[in-house]
DNA sequence: GAAAAATATGTTAAAATATAACTAAATATT
DNA sequence: AATATTTAGTTATATTTTAACATATTTTTC
């Protein structure tokens, strides 16, 4: 019994790479949470795997995350697509069916939104991975090829997938926007994904930031008129602001 | 300056292996206990190091304690899984469109597995965040909703997906086996898809560690004759090998 | 097969630790 | 020199862990 268990506590561990005391509570609803506290310590004494606050890591992620060294050191901008992703996840409403793409800015916004009971469409595996840790959200992910650039999916089987779903609420970003060209992105099939999503979307919420300014990348999927809501931080250009508020849209 | 002090922190660290946030005050007396604690954040956000609960470890020391003390048991499963594994993956064709679900095996799998030009498909994110790494392996992931348990898509419409796509062999798992019962799992819809997935494969080739004998889980979705190979490892009982090649099943 | 011992689990309160928010100081930038 | 920006310190608050004890379960012993 207890064996058992301990064994799938290490097994899931090793699978997931790391695990809060809330997951394995949920992963084990039989036991308790001191029950699942104890395995852990045990494990630990076996070098099985590292306890860490709220939870634990196994050993493998350890030797993993180790090995990436600094080569995600120098992200840019991540205090302002912080920045972002919380006003964003303030719009995210209890019951709400929403989309999320699988940029940066949604990793942030998976991270920084409550786990209020919803449901999330994606086609970041990233993005899926980090609310896998939600206990009330429901994820659904797109299939198709992955782009291993930014571990999506985008392909036309996405696209299948997107014809039977309903949300209100597309929350997406773009590697590149001028006032001329748009909100563009360097993937072909990565925009006509996008694109489908804009349509399907009852409202389109963009994420960017402002370093995105004045850049161009070969694909537009969408231009000022087909926001809603853009969503941005402080630094970004008051004359710009303006530019979609003339609009109608709103900038927050 | 904080440069400075982060790296000794970081030096101070490789050096102890291990470091309470006391014995860290100690070392640096001239700063807040604060501003330790984020020079361990940051520490940790570059993978330098891991957060334990009242310190810090370095990522050596990890690797060491780990590689030290393995309980036998541990060695051992794990060593039958990565056995499985490379068997496994020596049978993976150049050019070839194959299977993989989204168990604990299948990781290991597309850990072994050479970095050759093939597709394969799966409905596990962690398998496909894996075989990511390697360039010359086309993945597509199956779509649908995400079980947060074991990161693996399994929803009808994940079937949809399944309609449009041709693979030669299916390589899965299962986490129980009995002659009678077949192999089983302990959810319906993953068991859906598995089933399908058995269908539509040209070959089946199951990956079944030894520990996995003798258990029943809720859902069977497959029997002893519809496998084309068993892949195990070499503590799997003779008897039951016995079983698989009366029904011509090749044991490897 | 029953009693005793050992082991495992659950519950609660207390302690330790981490985070967040805010303020002050130091440093860099113009 | 004035103004940002970064870094550091302080405090209050939230979270997580530990410890202690009670209860249940299994194992051992007779």
């Amino acid at each position: 019994m207890k064996k058992e268990r301990m064994e799938a506590v290490a097994e899931l561990l090793d699978k997931r790479g790391k695990l809060s005391l809330a997951q394995l509570c949920e992963a084990f609803p039989d036991v308790s949470e001191m029950t699942l506290r104890r395995d852990l310590l045990k494990l630990e004494q076996e070098n099985r795997l590292i306890r860490v606050r709220g939870g634990a890591m196994s050993v493998n992620e350890v030797k993993k995350v180790s090995g990436e060294e600094y080569t995600k050191k120098t992200v840019i901008n991540t205090d302002q697509k912080r920045t972002i992703a919380r006003k964003a996840a303030a719009l995210i409403e209890p019951g709400s069916c929403i989309f999320l793409d699988g940029g940066t800015t949604a990793m942030y916004l998976a991270k920084e939104m409550d786990d209020v009971s919803c449901n999330v469409f994606t086609n970041g595996i990233a993005v899926a991975m980090e609310l896998a840790q939600k206990k009330n959200v429901r994820i659904i992910l797109l299939g198709g090829q992955l782009l291993k650039e930014n571990l999506s999916t985008a392909a036309p089987a996405a696209k299948v997938y997107l014809e039977n779903s309903n949300f209100r609420i597309a929350m997406i970003s773009a590697s590149a926007f001028t006032p001329e060209h748009g909100f563009s992105c360097s993937s072909q099939i990565e925009a006509d994904l996008l694109r489908m999503v804009r349509e399907k979307a009852d409202a389109l919420y963009m994420m960017l930031d402002s370093s995105k300014i004045g850049k161009v990348k070969p694909y537009t999927f969408a231009r000022i008129e087909d926001l809603d809501v853009l969503i941005t931080d402080d630094m970004f250009p008051d004359e710009i602001k303006q530019a979609f508020k003339e609009k109608n849209i709103v900038v927050m």
